[in-house]
RNA sequence: GACGCGUUGGUCUAGUUGGCAAGGACGUCUGAUUCUCAAUCAGAAGGUCACGGGUUCGAUCCCCGUACGCGUCACCA
């Protein structure tokens, strides 16, 4: 038996009103990796910024990893949602963990790791004025109360506490994805572990969160890997092993910059994904295939991904995001849905559209094949959908401009008529029908399917136009035949 | 400026003890099919593996340098 600790990794956002898709990224190799080596998920609400956590921010991060269906084993508690959150580690809001880190100062303090620095901001401020005007960036703050005796201040005046950082050595870790890492620590500064209103800086919460949760590997975005030399020596302060870390390179909008909310032509919050139509599924093979890869596969179910991620495969380049892309997965999602599932979740999309259609309405359900074909998201597969639950057609202007003009009338009120009179509703002999009649007169299919079409969905493209007649039913059928080579009369001659 | 990270076709990438005509996918283009669109099938174009030096019989893979890009330098996270 392996005396390997049992793998625990933890994601921990802080509440900035949405969960960044970059976020998500960085949640959904977390949770594989624990899914994959039966460790623990722990979400981890980083809320000391309290002006941007609001309730409803926290609220957004659980909906947002609830909907992608990345459970958590230790976090935060859901109402309706017993299997989710709890654990014995908690509280799972930093600002309820206060008192830990106080406690974890005052140790560091005793120990002579670090010290109270009773310099004001305004002090420390000029310092950095004076020091800028010369030497430009790189100001470090050596604080006088590093060497003084701790007697000399008085504990219930204002002051931060300081890490004792230590002036020479090298502090490095192996990297999970980028490996070798080692920064002299003549690069450090006595940072700061407790701000002056008590509350933790970063580093400190981190390192104090997660030794206490006994996390044995910390994943983020690669923007930290200069908060891990820090963190290193403040678990060698506290006595404690360091966990294994991880970094993620960023990924990156088309214009190469950082994806954030300025890059307007991708949705960033991961939520917009579900109200654009996607499959979390396919967020998740999107974005774990982003800057990971196992060999030439493309598309991975979520059982997939779990079975065969490894950061030996995470690439440490920034990636750049492709919706084009994207859009493929999530199509190559879509298609494998099964037809219950795709009706049920397709519904609240229909709806959208001012359209109430049960699940099991035999139209949806016939429908449902052909126009998945031409459809990505539920967006699109409402939007095909849509004509066949309607009681009159919309017609699009450049179609109606295109097919319902006068010398096409004619052939619309024919079909109709044949439609009307065929022995059978069904698309063999609609097509028998139709070719009867078309066939002799020599007359191209185009000048009959076309006009038909934009009569019977107002579009241009669509399924095939017996395939149509028949989830329209024939009375619908001949009625917008009908309709339409009533406008197309009425229209200007080309 | 300092420190750190990165660099394979437009994009995501494969390439692991250096020996491939550098593979796949998205996208693009062509053809087949059809009443349209999509799907599908068959093809095509697109790479001096950032650049320059080494090491080697041989480098995308090893070493050094250069360029470019990105990230971070807070009592933010």
């Amino acid at each position: 038996m392996s005396d390997a600790p049992k793998v625990r990794v933890r994601f921990a956002p802080s509440p900035t009103g949405y969960l960044h898709i970059g976020g998500v990224r960085t949640a959904l190799y977390c949770w594989l990796y624990a899914k994959q080596k039966g460790g623990d998920f722990i979400l981890r609400i980083e809320d000391t910024d309290q002006e941007r956590s609001t309730d409803e921010a926290v609220q957004v991060v659980l909906d947002a990893m609830q909907w992608l269906g990345l459970d958590w084993s230790e976090g935060p508690t859901v109402d309706g949602a017993p299997t989710l959150g709890g654990g014995d580690h908690g509280p799972y809001f930093q600002t309820q963990r206060k008192h830990l880190y106080a406690e974890y100062a005052d140790k560091l303090i005793a120990d002579g790791k670090a010290y109270r620095c009773y310099a004001s901001k305004k002090e420390i401020h000029e310092a950095r004025q004076a020091f800028e005007k010369e030497h430009g960036k790189g100001f470090k703050f050596q604080s006088p109360w590093r060497d003084r005796d701790a007697s000399e201040g008085d504990p219930s005046a204002p002051h931060s506490i300081r890490f004792k950082a230590p002036k020479t050595g090298v502090t490095g870790w192996v990297d999970k994805v980028k490996g070798r890492i080692d920064v002299p620590n003549d690069t450090q500064q006595d940072f700061i572990l407790m701000r002056s209103d008590g509350l933790p800086l970063y580093n400190f919460g981190c390192v104090v969160d997660d030794h206490a949760m006994g996390i044995t590997l910390v994943v983020r975005g690669d923007d930290h890997v200069i908060n891990t030399a820090p963190q290193i020596l403040l678990y060698e302060a506290l006595g404690a092993t360091s966990p294994e870390f991880g970094h993620l390179p960023m990924v990156l909008g088309k214009n190469g910059k950082k994806l954030s909310k300025r890059n307007t032509e991708v949705a960033v919050a991961a939520l917009d994904y579900r109200d654009l139509g996607y499959l979390p599924d396919a967020v998740l093979n999107y974005l774990a295939r982003l800057g990971w890869s196992h060999g030439d596969q493309e598309i991975f179910t979520r059982d997939e991904l779990i079975a065969k991620f490894d950061w030996e495969h995470v690439g440490s380049n920034a990636s750049k995001y492709d919706l084009k892309k994207f859009l493929h997965v999530q199509s190559q999602h879509l298609r494998m849905l099964d037809e219950d599932t795709l009706a049920t979740m397709v519904v609240p999309f229909l709806k959208a559209r001012g359209l109430e259609v049960a699940a099991d309405n035999a139209t949806l359900r016939a429908a449902l094949g052909p126009v998945k074909l031409r459809a990505a998201t539920f967006i699109e597969l409402a939007d095909g959908l849509d004509y066949f639950f309607r009681d009159d057609v919309t017609y699009e202007e450049k179609a109606k401009k295109k097919f319902l003009k006068p010398e096409l009338a004619g052939n619309l009120e024919k079909l109709a008529e044949i439609v009307e009179s065929a022995s059978a509703f069904d698309e063999e002999t609609l097509e028998r029908d139709v070719l009867a009649w078309t066939e002799p007169a020599e007359l191209k299919m185009k000048f009959v399917a076309q006009p038909a079409r934009v009569a019977m969905t107002g579009r241009t493209r669509s399924p095939g136009l017996y395939e149509t007649m028949v989830l329209l039913g024939r009375d619908k059928t001949i009625a917008r035949l009908r309709a339409a080579a009533e406008v197309a009369k009425q229209a200007e001659p080309a």
